[in-house]
DNA sequence: CTGCATGTTAGGTT
DNA sequence: CAACCTAACATGCA
């Protein structure tokens, strides 16, 4: 659901608003939705201003003045919403937070309550130690790194690339849609790819997240963006939950199998396991 | 009713 | 150790 295009979409929304807001009271309805205690987590976060955002892989980052980072990771179903004050609370409201001197409210919502919240202190340059494990950004590493992390690799390439210590950001939909676009087998083992083919993955790879995040990024459930808006790049995937449909490419029939334990779609015919050299 | 879906982690096996 | 698998989490939906 939210992957780094919807992320990215969510955190541009908020920057926009909330640069300089700063925190007064949150009201927090489900506690297991903070890592910590509720008391701590509030009492920190009570009379910081928002400095600047930023995005790590899936992750929001509020940067907070006195050197704290506030940190929002969606999982599923989490969504922030930056709501008038006196919208209806919504059933799956996990978390408010209020602002000194605004009237709107910045609102967690979680149907399914996987996603977490929590505050910390951040190093010199405003790292979030938290998530220092993750791997490069998909959009900032270069392909000859890409292509030499993956052959150093021997896995099969789809679960590599949701591997958020491997690569950051990357989930479901834009895994398939990414080896569909560089015609590779989602069983292929990273090693064995060639030049080429790392290339057109790594290539795909980027135009594929930089249009999601021209268009708002994908909506097939539940994601909506800051101010409830849905994104576009539902209307140009092409192979991720169309199994049985045609391909673009060569009209042969999409397929859906399991793979490294997720639902994978992809076109037999595009994407062979066994490529011709 | 049954089973599936998503992201991540924990825990166990090969 | 690397790679891989499964269960768990909570809920909605087909």
């Amino acid at each position: 659901m939210p992957e780094l295009p919807e992320v990215e979409t969510i955190v541009r929304g908020l920057r926009r608003k909330m640069i300089g807001w700063k925190f007064s009271r949150s009201e927090i309805l489900t506690a297991k939705c903070l890592r910590g205690s509720r008391n701590e987590f509030c009492e920190s976060l009570s009379g910081r201003s928002v400095v600047e955002f930023s995005r790590r892989g899936k992750n929001i980052v509020f940067h907070l003045s006195g050197g704290a980072a506030l940190v929002v990771h969606l999982r599923m179903t989490g969504q922030l919403h930056l709501v008038p004050p006196r919208a209806a609370p919504g059933e799956h409201t996990q978390a408010i937070f209020l602002f000194a001197g605004k009237r709107e409210q910045l609102r967690f919502n979680d149907t399914r309550k996987f996603g977490r919240i929590w505050l910390e202190e951040t190093g010199a340059a405003g790292e979030v130690p938290s998530l220092s494990r993750l791997g490069p950004e998909p959009l900032e590493i270069s392909c000859r790194e890409f292509a030499r992390r993956v052959q150093a690799k021997r896995r099969r390439i789809k679960p590599l690339l949701l591997d958020q210590d491997f690569l950051a950001g990357v989930g479901n939909i834009y895994a398939d849609e990414s080896l569909h676009r560089a015609r590779i087998h989602p069983r292929r083992n990273s090693a064995e790819l060639s030049r080429a083919e790392l290339l057109r993955l790594c290539r795909a790879l980027k135009r594929i997240l930089k249009a999601a995040i021209r268009a708002g990024g994908t909506s097939v459930r539940s994601y909506v963006d800051s101010a409830g808006l849905r994104g576009g790049y539902q209307n140009f995937l092409r192979v991720y939950q169309r199994a049985g449909e045609p391909c673009r490419n060569c009209g042969g029939a999409l397929v859906r199998e399991t793979v490294g334990g997720r639902s994978t779609f992809f076109c037999p015919r595009c994407q062979p396991e066994s490529p011709k050299t």
